[in-house]
DNA sequence: ATCGTTGCAAACGTTTTGCATAAGG
DNA sequence: CCTTATGCAAAACGTTTGCAACGAT
């Protein structure tokens, strides 16, 4: 099952970075002795073109198909995929069985919302928790890196329609 | 790659119940017209017989093997634990691409921590933690089913161990 | 006798790999 | 020219399914 495409962005403030992510990607090709190649510039351009939540087939399916122009086969999107995370481009997750990526760099640190009704992943930010979370985890004497917090449950709107959806059902 | 078996139960209180796990899912299986079977008797008595996280692999290789008595099949290991899980009796999350099952019946409610250098999952538990989320999610008028955080970093042995060896690379 | 359950084998969906060819530096 | 990157095909991985035989009620 797909995660939804729906535009996460418009909530969330950019944090500030010097660079665009093409240009952070280059560095790290060159740090690294990597190579410019075509479908990498084609693929940070595609997954940096919108802000969304997506997984490897959702990415694909945006892409080219064979025969056409700039077409990037399924084993290089994975290792690219894999790249975008090691140069900080992208963070990976799993819902559902699957890894689902979304943009890091210049994004600023969230957690997410999981609609189990319309499987609809939404973000929020709060600082609390990112407090608490230090809190705890110095209590612990774990140093965190990172942390991955995803909240089930119905979102807004599908409460709404169901209620609307029972009404009717009593007729 | 599989995570640890370490036993975790020590830290945290259970949580009052009036059945044991067998009984529960028995009542479970009567509820929904199923059989009791041998294989579901057996399986129920190992994953409860110690207290830890555990995957598919790891739980089907602390059982016998085929030709052995009490020998349960892959498919059936994991139909089970699907019926584990509906009956209430285990949690299941995602962990480096595969499912990982604990204990949830007569466990209270807690969050992990992730050592990247170990593979170890550790428990802990933060009323204000709870709190928090609740509160964020009544501010986005999301209403909660459940929720996963696992805060990934490493662990207070790991970062100790680390410093010895560090010590001893300088020589 | 009925109908849920099992084990087997085979399929599944996602991701990874080996390898020969292509192409960046 | 050297080495990395790519595409293809096939494998690998964890998990699920169809089905015939089995067994609980």
């Amino acid at each position: 099952m797909a995660v939804s495409s729906e535009d996460q962005s418009l909530e969330l403030e950019a944090v500030e970075v010097s660079q665009t992510p093409i240009e952070r990607f280059e560095e790290y090709l060159l740090s690294r002795g990597l190579r410019k190649t075509e479908q990498r510039r084609f693929l940070v351009e595609q997954v940096f073109s919108r802000h969304q939540h997506f997984d490897a087939d959702q990415l694909i399916d945006q892409l080219p198909r064979k025969g056409e122009d700039n077409y990037v086969s399924r084993p290089t999107v994975y290792r690219t995929l894999k790249e975008f995370v090691d140069a900080g481009l992208l963070r990976r997750f799993e819902l559902n069985g699957r890894s689902v990526y979304e943009h890091d760099y210049g994004y600023p640190e969230h957690d997410h919302f999981y609609c189990v009704k319309c499987h609809e992943l939404s973000e929020f930010q709060s600082e609390a928790l990112s407090q608490l979370r230090d809190e705890i985890a110095r209590q612990h004497r774990f140093r965190v890196r990172s942390h991955r917090l995803i909240i089930h449950g119905v979102c807004h709107a599908c409460s709404s329609r169901k209620h609307q959806r029972k009404r009717q059902d009593l007729v």
